[in-house]
DNA sequence: GGCCTGTCGAACACGCTGTACAACAGAGTG
DNA sequence: CACTCTGTTGTACAGCGTGTTCGACAGGCC
């Protein structure tokens, strides 16, 4: 440190940091670190090319810190996803078909919601899907949080077959599939080429697709 | 070289090299890099994860001459992306919503060959997703691919809207967007889960969410 | 005061990248 | 055969990033 050199600078680095308050400078350490990866993917920075040495330098943390806390890189995303697991979804997974809030209508709601949110945390939500498509321990977490949305598209439209509603002809599988990892990539490509003002008309278009085309398919 | 010390050995590693046969000793260069990644990604590697070295090392090429002809890992994608080109997308460019070769027919016939396309090429496709979403100079050739394909929906979206066959309210940006990026991603995600036999109903469902969803939506 | 826990900075080994360069091989030419 | 030209080869090198190790140190606690 430079205090052994320059004892009057000795916690000039400090400065950045939040004062360590108790037994919880573990999670102070981790939540620093969290903030400078959102701080550095909202610049425009992609994760990918990120360095640890660069997150380092932005949160003002130490390199052997760091690996005390996290095992690698990788291990970042794995935390940040915590933070994430199963908001994304509880739109969806509270629409249903029939009902008061469901319906077309409710669906049109739904993916507002999904937009919005999606366009609130962008970097992170793109971060995911960009660092899934090569490494298998975010795979793991990314593909399963879909795959259980999937599941759950995946009963709606048998319940609705059950009461034939959506025709029997629908391969609910191959439906759920589309819907569910072509929906989300369609938003994420949707917020990088809209600056917001066709959320609306993007939502009402993803629910009748989906309506027409799954739910409510002409039979 | 080994040639050096070793006399009797001169050409051993030349063994797995195809004889030097003219002045195409260039191209000869280039398809065995690309020849070679082709086959590390058919093994199961991800392309961010292999190194040029590994690379070079399947390929049985110095790696001064690897930079003699590529700038950097990226240009082996750029170089593979043109035999691609165009490709990717004849199928549906080649369907009209009206006629012989048309409708859902046709649609789910011209989606039966885009799967059995992707499932043919499915390790070099998949990594162009994968290293678009943050290497710029991939994404240039690989969303300006998806962008043509885009406004050739937008098109046959707005024709069909003008003979009053697609409803007026759908919003044809919209709409082109949720087929193109969502449907891509969709049979990415089907052939990474579905072993084939699927693939037939696979293409009946998307053929009939875009049919029922867009072109042929119930007003 | 002394102990404990956790951060810090420095150093290290390793692997990969991209460049430079001299040696070399093959083809063509006279 | 000698000679040139072109393109490949092996090696060496500088630079950067990673993950580990370790001694110094600071703050909280007894």
């Amino acid at each position: 440190m430079l205090g052994r050199v320059l004892p009057t600078l000795a916690r000039m680095p400090s400065i950045t940091r939040s004062g360590p308050s108790g037994a919880d400078r573990r999670a102070a350490v981790e939540a620093q670190i969290l903030a400078a990866v959102g701080r550095l993917l909202a610049q425009g920075s992609t994760y990918t090319q990120i360095s640890v040495q660069r997150i380092l330098d932005e949160a003002g943390i130490a390199r052997s810190t760091f690996y005390a806390h996290f095992r690698d890189k990788s291990e970042i995303l794995s935390k940040l996803a915590e933070t994430f697991r199963q908001r994304l979804y509880q739109f969806t997974a509270n629409w249903s078909p029939e009902g008061p809030d469901g319906g077309l209508a409710g669906l049109e709601n739904a993916f507002r919601q999904i937009i919005a949110f999606h366009r609130e945390h962008f970097p992170v939500l793109a971060t995911f899907a960009e660092v899934a498509a090569y490494d298998a321990s975010v795979q793991d977490f990314y593909n399963s949080e879909l795959r259980d949305f999937e599941a759950n598209v995946v009963g709606k439209l048998r319940d609705e077959q059950a009461e034939r509603r959506t025709p029997a002809d629908v391969e609910a599988a191959a439906a759920a599939r589309v819907i569910v990892w072509g929906g989300t990539r369609a938003i994420e490509q949707h917020i990088r080429a809209d600056d917001g003002t066709g959320d609306h008309s993007f939502a009402a278009e993803l629910a009748r697709i989906w309506w027409y085309g799954a739910f409510r398919r002409p039979s």
